[in-house]
DNA sequence: TAAAGACATGAATACTGATTCATAATTCAT
DNA sequence: ATGAATTATGAATCAGTATTCATGTCTTTA
């Protein structure tokens, strides 16, 4: 039936909790990210933090936890920047480019985060899919209209969108993963051209 | 003289050797990609494989052992698959749609190896970086090889060969990881029209 | 300023699952 | 056929770490 995860209630009620609270998530932000969801134990987490073990049950039901709350926050944060930059740009091919650029700076930015969501797809499935099935959307969306009002050519929006967000998340983990140091602009101005014009002569 | 690096011997000597290590060996792609890395204990993979906990250690050192191998194996099919469906054929972009298509159908083929590709982001990351710093590199050589004959239109190829690695993974995620049920060769026509002509009208 | 509630501690406990090893069975070479 | 080599067993260890909890400290408020 259903059970109630009610038991353990957390939300700290002071400033003072709130406070640790948050450096318990930026701790685990920073080890996980380091070392990755299955080596950061909660004592090297805790221990980064400078708080006692215990005081992690406090605020979290356990590693799980932690780690869905940082894709979660990191997804909103990602979201948010790319709103940010493409926000009035009505020309479709302009706000691609904005976007890719948008989303390289981010990732660039914030190399752990990047690898969290990663791995999220083996911690955490359903967050992880939630993700890019909400990015996903949006792009169709916006490739649709694009279409139809004759900006682009036709093609079918959902298989585009899912293979646009496959370059810019290749050329992120390029850099991030495999280090290759391309200046970001000139990444985009590449990737865009291949997008724009094909590779065709 | 033991030309070989394991400090612990492993290498069957024997048929009935040689089979007990492969069934290990399936045992461990069924249920690794299954379950994923960490949730797959031995006794998992021995009791999938029909032998005692003790045998695993006759042939594997432990589970990241096998879990490279793995891997590694997953790479030799793929690049063989890709290098079948390529071969003879000149034309670059003609070659690029074969290919396309070819790691497709292999990802759809065999869902687990590509997942257990994926986690070795984090289980192995030597193996996985190297992995794609291989198909990378023989992709960049098909690219500038085919801006230098004028066949495609100039751009960097590293980007490039990343940025078309990424579609074809991306695609391949759709299905395998969210399940989108398009055929493969509405796919590789709407990608590979991406991927020649772009997007713009 | 004192009682109540919130927060923090860290040693003790509990659990999970990897790895070992003494023993036994099978296969191989002669 | 028989001793030697190889392979197989699985219960017993071992290691790491997640989680608990009895106790102590801080913060709020009446």
């Amino acid at each position: 039936m259903a059970e109630d995860k009610t038991a353990t209630i957390k939300e700290p009620k002071t400033a003072r909790g709130e406070a640790t609270r948050q450096s318990i998530l930026q701790a685990a932000e920073k080890v996980m990210g380091r070392v990755g969801f299955n080596e950061a134990s909660i004592g090297s987490i805790t221990r980064e933090a400078n708080v006692a073990q215990g005081t992690f049950y406090i605020y979290f039901k356990g590693k799980d936890e932690v780690f869905s709350e940082l894709v979660t926050e990191m997804g909103r944060m990602l979201r948010h920047e790319i709103n940010e930059a493409t926000k009035g740009i009505s020309d479709r091919l302009a706000a691609e480019r904005a976007g890719l650029r948008a989303f390289l700076s981010f990732v660039a930015a914030h190399p752990e985060l990047y690898r969290i969501v990663q791995e999220a797809q083996f911690v955490d499935p359903d967050t992880y899919r939630a993700y890019f099935s909400t990015f996903a959307d949006g792009y169709r969306q916006g490739l649709a209209a694009a279409v139809q009002s004759g900006e682009i050519r036709p093609g079918d929006a959902d298989i585009r969108a899912w293979a646009l967000m496959g370059i810019a998340r290749s050329l992120g983990e390029r850099a991030v993963v495999f280090g290759h140091m391309t200046p970001i602009d000139e990444l985009v101005d590449t990737a865009h051209d291949l997008i724009v014009n094909g590779l065709k002569t």
